[in-house]
RNA sequence: GGGCGGUUAGCUCAGCUGGUAGAGCACUGUGUUCACAUCGCAGGGGUCACUGGUUCGAGUCCAGUACCGCCCACCA
């Protein structure tokens, strides 16, 4: 027997174990070989990291998918797997070292640091898949893949060899995003601008060859930036060729204030005199703007930064060539060599102050780039780094979205798509970090590169150049960590290789991703897998919302608006987070969760459990060979009529991925139409004289449930599971998992004529009882009802339902006959119900309820005649809704004639 | 500057191709031993942001306005 609620946390753990003993997630299973495949690869977590709201969210809408699709038949592949995070996993172990006050990453030295970093992998790494299977997840766990495993190593080597060899990848010398804080490039994804409050400093840079007074402006010219530190790396000032008041300077010279470089005052388009003075300082090394006039005009490079972000004058022959080494320049060095780049601002701007040279200082609020990771104020910096031909890759990856071989769910995402790879610059892809792929690139002495999988090929290379075996060393940088997530949907089906699951799952059906991560990660698949397997990774691409907190705010660590999955789990189940997440999976909405709403889910599988309980109680048990198209009892029927509505609901929503459509037709079945009505329903005649009449409706009631637990196993795996081994026959166990029976299939089982018998019986119960409440008549007392103007139809309906009736009505006769003087009276179809309450009801209350009643009618055929008495609408509105609106009007007319002639009675007897 | 989305019940949100506005939570009243108080029954609550247009008919389509949010680019 089941036990009175459902307690989750006593049964999860063990129906999860058994189903991976059974191996129900296995891909591949003999039995479905010739089924259609299904194929999702999982967006691979951090290794290091643990289960958070997004990823619940991610993984639900899969587990949802891949449930349903495995119960339809197909050989589901849900790949599994971890990322390994370049930087976030360095950045976490370099913490860990710091607090627990161990030698840091420089120290300890390369080696030593990396194996530190498997050993914490080894260490967390499998936390994210045991809390992927507590949400219940149902991933081919046996091919869980890391992106460092030595197979995916290999496809990233390959990849980096064959598109270098194609000309694809480069190193180029050119500005980068700069983190001085983790000494690394980073690509324009990683970089965030961030509003801040700043300032413009007018700078006055004296004319050569004019002696400098700042009370007279032909002396110098002003030059405005956010960025005063950068000076000592300027190379000219730009004005707009066609910028009538600096005309005449152009070709002229300026010098440097406190360096006294002689910098030229060049002509370019790209000055804009709206903007400040019009003269802008031209700093080719430190401004991704300033890098291209630079170019444009052969200015020298004058890096002035070291990697941490301090200036760097000396020794940097960058900045002292063709400088004259005055004292005051070799001051100038001593004081500013190796100060940190803000603190260098300040200083600067005072001795600036100092000499006349600030013309004024402006607030001013711009944006800032930050590092995404370290939040640290990116420095553009001049560097040598390997890039990815982004725009020759992106083309087929545009092309196969415009063709619809890739399509987006919802589609405006497609928009934001292509005006990303559109637009698409070079990717950066090197890292100067320890934690990640190593660039398989070798140098020889002259630092000619050589490109190769491994060491020895490179070595053949070089000694293929230089005629001779020479010493070849290895590029320190490592890929950045997208790089390997771009090929996982074909990498971890074994790629390079030529596998059987390669060959059976590439293409994957969908991808089930965060609009955060379109650019990062489904772009950069797209184009991969475009290259590498010259067919697109995945069909659909879903695309889900963000989850934020119940006020709408996302959530994060510093706010401390953090919601734990996996505390919801702890404290309501798997499937009711599951349930929530799903049903309030909208498309294109962000989710704004509260606890509230996975308690009322919780309740629910409360709900459930006891409808099943009370299958038990009654002997409902599933029958071998019931075909419910049999049915001869119209309440059993009308009820697999509507399981096969919801059956073909719930499908159709899945199919078109509206979860949360899914999730409210299989809950308001189960809660609003099985248990409210249909439970309810069939208790007298389970309860009454008629044996085959009870035998048909337990073998139904079971069957509806089987359905309704086959229905609702894709968004509650657990509670279903459970229930489906419970309600098993005992005499005929039942062997199999429900999550490998097979899904419904909406058969043709509606039947007109339940629906209206049912219909009727349950808005004549309605209607009773609403009257009963609102004339205040206890719940605990009975009523006679007494029926006037009853049609055939009608009579007969009375004749196969009074028990019910008089049971849920809270009746205590039922007959045909005419209404009694003061009796409550409600209108039914031709039908008028009478209530004998004379003397227990207050006439003048019942008077009144009769009068809103018409009122309402009235009101109602006014508005269908207007709309018929309108030339217009009848002509040209479609004849089946001229024809409804007459059948309505035909109707009220009919109730407003019967409330009438009911208000006359109930005034009769006054 | 470019793009996307939102504005519907007290709260959180559904409402696909235009045809009588829905759900959950909250609220009010009530409670009939026998599935369920994590429940039942009954009920209150909405000029669908605003303005105009298309249409016989608009929450739904079109244009504009206001406010809110996000993304991309740029900012001397």
């Amino acid at each position: 027997m089941l036990d009175k609620t459902y307690q989750p946390q006593r049964i999860e753990g063990d129906i999860y174990r058994a189903w991976e003993e059974a191996g129900a997630f296995a891909s591949g299973r003999p039995e479905r070989a010739t089924a259609k495949p299904f194929a999702i690869v999982i967006p691979p977590p951090n290794v290091t990291g643990s289960l958070h709201m997004g990823h619940a969210l991610n993984n639900t809408l899969q587990d949802v998918l891949v449930r349903f699709e495995r119960m339809r038949g197909r050989d589901v592949l849900w790949q599994p797997g971890t990322d390994h995070a370049g930087i976030a996993t360095q950045m976490v172990v370099e913490r860990q070292l710091m607090e627990r006050q161990e030698p840091n990453r420089r120290v300890l030295g390369r080696d030593k640091f990396i194996e530190r970093v498997w050993k914490w992998k080894e260490e967390s790494g499998n936390t994210i898949v045991g809390q992927l299977k507590r949400l219940g997840c149902s991933c081919d766990w046996s091919r869980l893949r890391f992106t460092m495993d030595e197979g995916l190593s290999r496809a990233v080597r390959k990849v980096f060899v064959e598109l270098y060899r194609a000309g694809l990848i480069y190193k180029d010398k050119r500005l980068v995003n700069w983190d001085p804080e983790l000494l690394t490039a980073i690509s324009d994804l990683e970089v965030e601008q961030i509003e801040t409050k700043g300032h413009l400093w007018h700078l006055r840079y004296p004319i050569d060859g004019r002696r400098f007074d700042p009370n007279d402006a032909s002396t110098y010219i002003v030059v405005v930036t956010t960025r005063p530190e950068t000076m000592f790396g300027d190379t000219a000032v730009a004005v707009h060729p066609d910028d009538e008041r600096y005309k005449h300077l152009v070709g002229k010279n300026v010098i440097l204030p406190l360096v006294g470089r002689r910098i030229p005052i060049i002509a370019d388009e790209y000055s804009d005199p709206e903007k400040g003075s019009g003269a802008v300082k031209i700093t080719p090394a430190h401004d991704f703007n300033d890098f291209e006039v630079g170019k444009r005009h052969g200015l020298p490079m004058v890096n002035i930064m070291s990697p941490e972000g301090k200036l760097l004058l000396d020794p940097n022959p960058d900045f002292t060539r063709g400088v004259e080494p005055t004292p005051a320049l070799r001051s100038l060095i001593l004081e500013f060599n190796g100060v940190f780049r803000f603190a260098a601002r300040k200083m600067i701007v005072h001795q600036l102050e100092a000499q006349g040279l600030m013309e004024k200082i402006e607030p001013y609020v711009h944006t800032v780039p930050h590092g995404d990771r370290s939040n640290a104020v990116i420095e553009p910096r001049l560097t040598d780094q390997w890039y990815v031909d982004a725009a020759t890759l992106a083309k087929p990856a545009i092309d196969a979205v415009k063709r619809g071989r890739t399509t987006f769910v919802p589609k405006n995402w497609e928009t934001t798509y292509f005006h990303w790879m559109e637009n698409i610059q070079p990717w950066c892809i090197s890292r100067q970090l320890w934690w990640g792929h190593q660039i398989p690139a070798w140098y020889g002495p002259d630092g000619k590169v050589f490109v190769a999988e491994d060491e020895e090929g490179a070595a053949a290379l070089a000694k293929e150049h230089y005629g001779k075996a020479v010493e070849i060393k290895r590029d320190e940088d490592v890929l950045d960590t997208w790089f390997s997530s771009a090929l996982w949907p074909f990498s971890t089906l074994g790629w390079p290789d030529k596998t059987p699951e390669l060959a059976r799952y590439y293409p994957t059906d969908v991808l089930i991703t965060g609009f955060d991560i379109i650019f990062f990660w489904v772009a950069r698949m797209m184009m991969m897998g475009l290259q590498f397997m010259e067919e697109v990774p995945f069909r659909d691409v879903y695309i889900h919302a963000l989850v934020r907190d119940e006020k709408g705010q996302k959530m994060s660590k510093s706010k401390g608006n953090v919601i734990d999955p996996l505390g919801l789990i702890d404290g309501y189940g798997a499937d009711a987070l599951r349930f929530t997440l799903a049903a309030m999976a909208a498309q294109g909405r962000d989710i704004k969760l509260s606890e509230s709403r996975v308690e009322g889910y919780r309740n629910f599988a409360t709900k459930l459990w006891n409808a099943a309980r009370f299958a038990q109680i009654n002997d409902c048990v599933p029958q071998s060979g019931f075909d419910p198209a049999s049915a001869k009892v119209t309440l059993n029927r009308w009820i697999a009529g509507e399981a096969g509505r919801t059956a073909r609901a719930v499908t159709e929503a899945i199919e078109a991925f509206r979860f949360n459509e899914a999730a409210g037709a299989i809950y308001h079945f189960i809660w609003h139409v099985y248990c409210d009505w249909y439970l309810e329903l069939i208790k007298p005649i389970l309860a009454g004289a008629d044996a085959s009449a009870a035998a048909e409706t337990r073998a139904m009631a079971a069957f509806v449930l089987d359905q309704a637990l086959l229905l609702l196993h894709p968004f509650m795996p657990f509670v279903t599971e459970e229930l489906w081994a419970k309600l098993a026959n005992e005499t005929e166990n039942r062997a199999s998992l429900l999550m490998l029976a097979l899904w419904p299939k909406a058969r043709g089982l509606e039947n007109a004529e339940a629906d209206a018998e049912i219909g009727w019986l349950i808005k004549l119960i309605s209607d009773v009882r609403s009257v009963r409440s609102e004339m205040n008549v206890p719940a605990a007392a009975k009523v006679p009802l007494v029926i006037a103007g009853a049609s055939e139809t009608t009579r007969s309906r009375v004749a196969a339902h009074g028990e019910t009736i008089k049971r849920l009505a809270r009746l205590d006769s039922l007959e045909f006959g005419r209404p009694q003087a003061g009796a409550v009276q409600i209108v039914l179809d031709e039908a008028t119900l009478a209530l004998p309450l004379a003397g227990i009801i207050d006439i003048g209350a019942e008077s009144q309820r009769l009068k809103r009643e018409i009122d309402k009618v009235g009101s109602e055929i006014k508005q269908l005649d207007a709309k018929l008495a309108n030339e217009k609408f009848v002509s040209r509105a479609p004849e089946h809704v001229v024809e409804e609106q007459r059948e309505r009007k035909t109707e009220a007319e009919a109730t407003a004639a019967k409330l009438e002639q009911a208000l006359k009675r109930l005034e009769a007897a006054l």
